[in-house]
RNA sequence: GGGCGAUUAGCUCAGUUGGUAGAGCAGUUCGUUUACACCGAAAAGGUCGGGGGUUCAAGUCCCUCAUCGCCCACCA
């Protein structure tokens, strides 16, 4: 008998010396289970590739819960016979680790990034990457994830460089990105651009102030930007002020004195808010920046890149913080009886940047951006609805993708969002003004410009600036693949079966990257999106460090076992819908792995040298055990090939459960006594055999643990075995 | 302001094409200590958020209201 059935099952235990057993195997390597005979060479292949979780993180629930979601089609995938492939990789969160090794470094060495220098301080953030890396990696390898490790793909390495170099370039010279003065998000804290999807808005109750501005009366929450409207502004319909002509002058009152303002016509006016009159302040906003091209208006900056008035301002405020200087403002304009009301609670949205916090300022920079409404030729298109040779924009492109459905969203409701995302998006800005980050491959020289990796020569300098980290995102299902070089691996497995990733990146990265491949390779970069919610705590809470309420799922690990962990996190895992974590629920699933463990040691110590190659007779009633156990083999089939794994886990767990220990084995107990004990032994072993199998996705390791116990098994380890047929 | 989701047993959730409700956890009672006390059995628990409609029949379809949550949107 096996001694270590004679103790309750201990994940502790069996769970790392499991994982470094399959790792030893090399079998996560599609093409090494090829070799060694459990692959067909010529089976349709799965690919997944996972998101990267930041390179210097933890792991959090949000991974826990992708990693139980992709190893479950993964593992599930492969006993199909499937060639399939999960790859590995980190991302180096630019921004974040940063600032991270900037206060390391400020701490450590009362030093900034500005005092070492770009490439002493991007050697700094190397060493940070580097000891770093592992903690995160073994944190995932904990969770039990089948992952091809020999392909692990780190966003800022060599492979990857290139890629990201070959796409910019390429982009370029399809004329897709370009260069323009243009309102960006300034980040005052991050000093740096961001792009529209990184600002987030948050509800602040300010002072909003009635200004007179010469004959009208205008509106503003931030009067420090005021000094540059020279332009006034109302609707060509509104009947209040059809006095007044477009371009017409007049002279009015202002905070230093006396200016001159510009009558603008503009339908941007809502004559139904306010006096229906306003100003505008193009430097820093983008729709009065939009109004200001249109009529071709001047503009100029009034804050500076740190948040300070700049000395077109005037003495008086020159130098001075945003929030001191509306105060000083309100009262010289106080003093000048050209304020007419203050509204103490005007609540309204601002712009903060997601990474830092800090309020965004509109700028007027030059900047990089990809236009998305630019037509191209796309030479090859394997996307349904487009042509060889067909002219489209990248728009297009991306609606196709969808629209046509090679790619397919779970749960269907997301297309909607999609789509009102795609024919809303703007120019995308993709440069940085920070330094970790795949540095921008153009070369300036007297007014010349040149998109290429080398230096062109003698006096050539390359742009400072560095990608968003979402551009190199977006080519991570092609880069991980080893885009554009490795043809082999392209061909076998892009596009990608599923991405299966939290709903809210969908804009940051699914639609980048539907972007960027469409473009580049005329494919689509995945089959399927598989869109799970997120972990929320037992209260609906959304789990978070900052709230403090988010459960380290180590911690479950090491308490319950990496295969509770996982039970938990996907019977809960309906497509799209938030998933509710509660303790109890993982209580509950560490014990059903020690129930399964029983099972297997009742099974085991009755069946001592069984022959299942002899099927014997069975009685009508083990006939009826038998088509049970195959109802339960199709049901879990479906549910996983619908996505429904919460369902599958269910129906997998009650089936172990309560039909087969609390009735089956429970029948048997008085029939291994009698003459029909061999074919209750056969039937016993060959069920406990299939239920291994039909639980192995869910729980790996405890599944795998009671395999290598068995005597007489198909495969040296379980998660090569082949999925049960019913 | 626009859009989307949720509302079912004390708690967390299932309920796929309409046929008068299910699971886990918690709780109650009893039992079992030779697979498993990380056990078994039984009972209990819901006018399926409110209201209206379609239908022989609605948790399931339609309308409406309410509450909660999320996403998008720079009315200055």
């Amino acid at each position: 008998m096996h001694e270590k059935f004679e103790k309750p099952y201990d994940p502790q235990e069996t769970e790392s010396r499991i994982y470094q057993m399959w790792e030893e195997s090399g079998l996560f390597n599609p093409e090494k289970s090829i070799e060694a005979g459990y692959t067909d060479e010529n089976a349709e292949s799965y690919t997944i590739v996972l998101p990267p979780p930041n390179v210097t993180g933890v792991l959090h629930m949000g991974h826990a819960s992708m990693l139980a979601i992709e190893d479950l089609l993964i593992r599930y995938q492969r006993m199909q016979g499937k060639r399939t492939l999960w790859i590995p990789g980190t991302d180096s969160a630019s921004i974040a680790t940063q600032s991270v090794v900037e206060k390391k470094v400020q701490k450590e060495e009362k030093k900034n990034r500005h005092d070492l220098g770009r490439e002493v301080f991007l050697e700094r953030i190397a060493d940070f990457v580097e000891d770093s890396k592992n903690t995160i990696i073994s944190q995932v390898k904990a969770m039990g994830s089948s992952l091809d490790w020999s392909r692990y793909a780190f966003t800022m390495d060599e492979t990857r460089t290139s890629a990201v170099n070959e796409a910019f370039i390429r982009m370029y010279n399809a004329g897709l990105i370009t260069r323009g003065h243009r309102s960006v998000n300034w980040d005052p804290k991050g000093q740096t651009t961001i792009s529209d999807d990184e600002v987030e808005y948050k509800e602040e109750t300010t002072k909003f102030y009635y200004l007179k501005y010469g004959p009208f009366t205008i509106g503003t929450a931030r009067p420090e930007t005021k000094f540059g409207d020279k332009y006034v502004v109302m609707h060509p319909d509104d009947e209040r002020y059809k006095e007044y002509e477009h371009g017409q002058q007049l002279e009015v009152e202002w905070i230093n004195g006396k200016i001159t303002a510009t009558i603008i016509k503009d339908e941007a006016a809502n004559p139904e808010f306010g006096s229906g009159v306003m100003t505008i302040t193009p430097w820093h906003s983008a729709i009065d920046f939009d109004i200001a091209k249109k009529h071709d208006l001047e503009y100029e900056q009034i804050i500076d890149f740190y948040g300070k008035l700049l000395p077109v301002t005037g003495e008086e405020f020159e130098g001075m913080k945003i929030g001191e200087a509306r105060e000083k403002i309100i009262e010289k304009l106080e003093s000048k009886g050209l304020v007419e009301k203050i509204d103490e609670n005007y609540v309204h949205n601002i712009a903060i940047g997601d990474r830092t916090k800090a309020t965004i300022e509109p700028q007027v920079m030059e900047q990089w951006f990809i236009d998305v409404n630019k037509k191209i030729t796309l030479p090859e298109s394997h996307i349904t609805g487009i042509k060889d040779g067909q002219e489209v924009t990248l728009k297009e492109l991306m609606i196709a993708a969808v629209e046509g459905g090679d790619v397919d969203i779970i749960p269907n409701r997301f297309n909607k969002i999609y789509f009102h995302w795609v024919n809303n998006l703007r120019p995308w800005c993709i440069s940085r003004q920070i330094w970790y980050g795949h540095r921008i491959p153009m070369w300036y020289k007297d007014g010349e410009e040149k998109a290429q990796i080398e230096s062109p020569g003698d006096g050539w300098e390359q742009d400072p600036d560095t990608l968003d980290t979402w551009f190199s995102s977006g080519l991570w299902t092609l880069s991980t693949l080893g885009w554009p070089n490795k043809e082999e691996d392209l061909k076998i497995y892009h596009p990608t079966s599923v991405l299966e990733t939290g709903h809210d990146i969908i804009f940051f990265w699914v639609a980048r990257m539907i972007l960027m491949t469409t473009f580049l390779t005329g494919e689509v970069p995945f089959k399927k999106v598989f869109l799970h919610g997120m972990v929320r705590d037992a209260k609906g809470a959304k789990m978070s460090k900052s709230k403090g309420n988010g459960i380290d799922p180590l911690d479950l690990i090491s308490e319950y076992g990496a295969d509770a962990s996982r039970f938990a996190l996907l019977t809960g895992a309906a497509p799209g819908n938030d998933i509710p974590l509660d303790v109890q629920q993982v209580r509950g699933y560490k014990k059903f792995t020690n129930k399964i463990w029983n099972v297997a040691r009742f099974v085991l110590t009755h069946t001592d040298g069984v022959d299942l190659s002899k099927r014997p007779d069975f009685s009508e009633d083990d006939e009826k055990d038998l088509e049970e156990l195959n109802a339960m083999v199709n049901e879990v089939t479906e549910h996983l090939d619908t996505y429904r794994f919460d369902l599958a886990a269910d129906r997998a767990y009650h089936y172990l459960w309560h039909t087969f220990a609390d009735i089956i084995i429970e029948k048997s107990k008085e029939e291994l006594e009698g003459d029909r004990r061999s074919t209750v032994q056969w039937k016993l072993y060959y069920i406990l055999i299939t239920v291994l199998k039909t639980l192995h996705p869910f729980m790996p390791f405890v599944t795998e643990e009671i395999w290598q116990s068995l005597d007489t098994k198909e495969s040296p380890y379980l998660f090569v075995a082949k999925w049960p047929k019913a």
